[in-house]
DNA sequence: CGTCAGGTTGAGCAGGTTCAAATCCAGTGG
DNA sequence: CCACTGGATTTGAACCTGCTCAACCTGACG
């Protein structure tokens, strides 16, 4: 475990600085690189690749993923611009990450990461904050599979809105099918929840592009999300 | 964010060693501590309290749980013996823990891990590898909630005897109303998926105490978990 | 002995799935 | 410009899994 012995390029020109403590990268000029490109539906790492990197992203929007042997998808979670993922247990990923669309991808060498955090406890405290954020998350989530379909859907809208630029319009980048392999439901029902809540005037669904939603009665789906 | 700011008593102790850094506390003398006994039922700690304190089960097992409004339960989570549990997101519990039966609960401050863990790497490794395992865990559990019940049932006996101290005989602490609440369905589902496997000759239910299991199939029962 | 909690089992119901068809739109090529 | 194609969405109808309500059984305990 000792950090001279197996250390990659990256981690040695990062210690080359360790001397000149202040010319260390901060967190704003890590997170001010390069992204790179990704188009609709490439994947950006796959299961069982070694977990070496962390990601960003920086426009588009990404959703992790697994297969089940009968060819079911489970997508564990949606990724929209500003959020961190590629977070995992083990150190090779348990999820695949494909682009949802068109996404800028910024790539960061988590060897790099570690040995920084131990240097500037900013970036130490970034990484744990991104790390409890991310289990809060999968918890909330996890009270949302075991209710019932409305509840389910209402809360991934109100989930969805909050974490949207806009407060009510919603721009969904994910399809009705990808919604489902998310919240465990089919495509059909997730499009008849959609039609319900719009008849209910909770929502409006801006046709001709029925991903653009709008947020009527928020306190509707409040009701419906918890009840 | 200063240390000698805010500090606990706990900690304070912790830091008067400091000068003779081979007396601050270990790993194995803080798990070494005499741990506190909860009967059956009751609270270890609330939701919405302050998250102070990580906690370890020395004996017994518990649930971390929350009331939505209609009253469902939700279980998040079972804890046995060895395993730690009280890691949040937040600042406050998102979810309440309580024993499921007698139980020795061992209660550390998170205060002093926080300042060990920047002394002792071994600590902090620890406390890493725990949070790390605790999202993998919860990662594992949403996919479980996408399936059906014959699946959800099945990989939870699996789950369950992987985390037992013996092989195949499960002594399961919970009772089927539980099991239900974790797995989002009913005590009769359950009770109903325990008959069906029992008479496919993949588990058996040993009774009269119904909560001991014995895998006959464990092939059976990864075919019908993963399917 | 009666009571109570936990578990099992049955019958009918309801929410979601499955299968199918219709619609709408974007992109493509004639 | 228009017809054609394919993907995404919506909607309908039949079916099935899991829920609800209910009865019954067993063992523990006062």
């Amino acid at each position: 475990m000792g950090v001279p012995s197996k250390t990659s390029p990256e981690v040695n020109r990062a210690l080359a600085h360790s001397e000149r403590p202040f010319s260390l990268p901060t967190w704003a000029e890590i997170v001010a690189a390069a992204p790179r490109a990704y188009d609709r539906d490439v994947e950006i790492f796959g299961q069982q690749e070694p977990a070496d990197c962390l990601y960003k992203v920086v426009s588009g929007a990404v959703r992790t993923c697994s297969v089940l042997r009968d060819g079911r998808r489970h997508i564990a979670g949606f990724y929209l611009a500003g959020d961190f993922f590629g977070f995992e247990a083990d150190n090779r990923h348990a999820l695949s990450a494909e682009a949802i669309c068109s996404s800028e991808i910024l790539v960061i060498k988590r060897s790099v990461l570690t040995v920084l955090a131990e240097h500037d406890k900013d970036i130490a405290r970034r990484l744990r904050h991104m790390m409890n954020g991310e289990l809060g998350r999968t918890q909330a989530y996890v009270t949302r599979l075991i209710k019932t379909s409305c509840e389910r859907v209402a809360s991934f809208l109100l989930e969805m809105a909050e974490r949207s630029p806009t407060v009510d319009e919603i721009e969904l980048p994910m399809s009705r099918q990808e919604i489902g392999d998310h919240l465990g439901l089919t495509l059909e029902t997730v499009s008849r929840t959609f039609s319900k809540f719009e008849a209910l005037a909770a929502i409006q669904i801006e046709r001709p592009n029925a991903r653009n939603v709008t947020l009527r009665n928020r306190a509707a789906l409040q009701r419906i999300s918890t009840c």
